[in-house]
DNA sequence: GCGATAGTGAACCATTTGGTTCACTATTGC
DNA sequence: GCAATAGTGAACCAAATGGTTCACTATCGC
């Protein structure tokens, strides 16, 4: 269980379109530095100052080979993220649900 | 459904302990600025302005009531920041999900 | 009517963020 | 061996963040 010092690290990590758009593509696949960069309009430099931040915050690991750095995602900060939204809105949203509008058909919570 | 841009503010307003809190709150009941005022170590102008990135950024309502403002949650934000979550996960680490190790433990999906 | 309470607005401040460029190292491939 | 590629580090910069204090308005309760 993440404590809340961590779980600001993980949602600052998310609050940002190309580290989620970094995150998405590892969620598929390794991938180096270099492939990010040539997909987003940021310098090398920049991208790998997000690399870094995403590693730190422990969303990614990445390891040297050759010389690329190769990225891949570290799954536990995801989740305790979208445990902690979930687990939120189920224990003290939920109970009032019968009593809320149409806000409710975006629930999909089973 | 909500775009990159707003996926940015709905992540950036959660990572912030203090605004996690003050959602805590309101997922159980309406409150007042005053009220999480009292209960955090900073000025009430500080929270004055948490209150207006999280109206802001659309993840409350805020009414006047007498000289309260009080304040109420709007679930859609939330909502659309644990499906981003889980869709990520979903539809692209799960398929891969029989050749990884324990993280799984931690996948509660179904 | 008046003091206490709730909140806002303005000015200010230090730190962080997200980006740049330039210089550099290390590895790869011909 | 050498040019091209991948990445890092340092210096710099503008804007945003998260807080403060002080002054002010508006409402409440006696």
């Amino acid at each position: 269980m993440l404590n809340d010092l961590q779980l600001d690290k993980v949602f600052h990590a998310l609050a940002h379109p190309w580290r989620r758009w970094i995150l998405g593509l590892l969620l598929d696949r390794e991938a180096s530095v270099q492939e990010f960069a040539a997909a987003l309009p940021i310098s090398l430099t920049a991208v790998g100052k997000h690399v870094n931040l995403l590693e730190g915050y422990g969303l990614i690991r990445t390891r040297k080979e050759g010389r690329n750095r190769l990225c891949s995602v570290e799954p536990g900060a995801l989740l305790a993220a979208e445990r902690w939204l979930r687990n939120a809105m189920w224990s003290r949203y939920r109970p009032r649900l019968g009593s809320l509008p149409e806000d409710l058909t975006l629930l999909r919570l089973r």
